[in-house]
DNA sequence: TAAAACCATGGAGTAGAGTCAATGGTTTTG
DNA sequence: CAAAACCATTGACTCTACTCCATGGTTTTA
């Protein structure tokens, strides 16, 4: 699959997965025509780019996602201490559910104010 | 209070709180003693930053708590869209959970594989 | 087949959120 | 009282994660 198409699925920019090769969270097989030199992705890429966008999102940096995918693919646990990496994550996670939930209630609770206080003003 | 105490009392650094105020996000009364130009914190600012800390690490931007923590405090909601405002942030921060918890069961999962396959080579 | 659409590379530019350093006042402390 | 510790301001700097642009080759399409 082409950049183009990729990016059609995935709602990331060309530029964006470009970016993301140079970085090495994903990669492209070499160009099938080789007349040109277009990336071609494998038809399993939107799936890993799912996982990426999710830990993006979730506030992993470009940096941890690296060597995340790294160990996994490559099953290399000795090179660093992983597990100690793992637990960070994973407590780094955890502390933003609790915050995010926490402000969340606080989005709702000034809502829910704001409902009421318009209820109040024009009643019927 | 002083910066150093409120900095001390958050975990934030001086210069974060400078910035926080240059942003709009606390204030500060004038110092006490005319001799100087000494920022003088309200008691309560570290229970305003813990609320801002939160959103930040749930992923609320600055002009995000900006214009919340105004219409907050000045109960001014006819200015513009705060109800969808508030819609909006609200998704987003649902959103952020539910990636944050589909990243973090990816990680645990990575986690206990890592331990699986320790038994494996180290029995006993 | 020519225009439109797609792709590549390299490098510059941007936004957001701090962080640091220089310089110079004020307070606290031994 | 002198040194150490604290504070202020300004402006430059860093880092992350993109995003844009210029230039030029390739494919698709009308």
């Amino acid at each position: 699959m082409r950049i183009g198409a990729l990016s059609a699925l995935t709602g990331l920019s060309r530029d964006t997965l470009r970016f993301y090769e140079k970085q090495g969270l994903i990669r492209s097989l070499p160009s099938s025509e080789p007349s040109n030199s277009y990336r071609n992705y494998p038809e399993d890429s939107s799936e890993r780019l799912r996982m990426i966008t999710d830990a993006r999102a979730a506030g992993l940096s470009i940096g941890d996602l690296k060597t995340l995918l790294n160990c996994m693919e490559s099953g290399d646990l000795s090179t660093f201490d992983l597990d100690a990496f793992l637990d960070e994550r994973i407590a780094h996670l955890e502390h933003v559910i609790a915050t995010a939930q926490r402000t969340l209630g606080m989005l709702r609770d000034t809502r829910s104010a704001i409902t009421m206080s318009d209820q109040l003003h024009i009643p019927e």
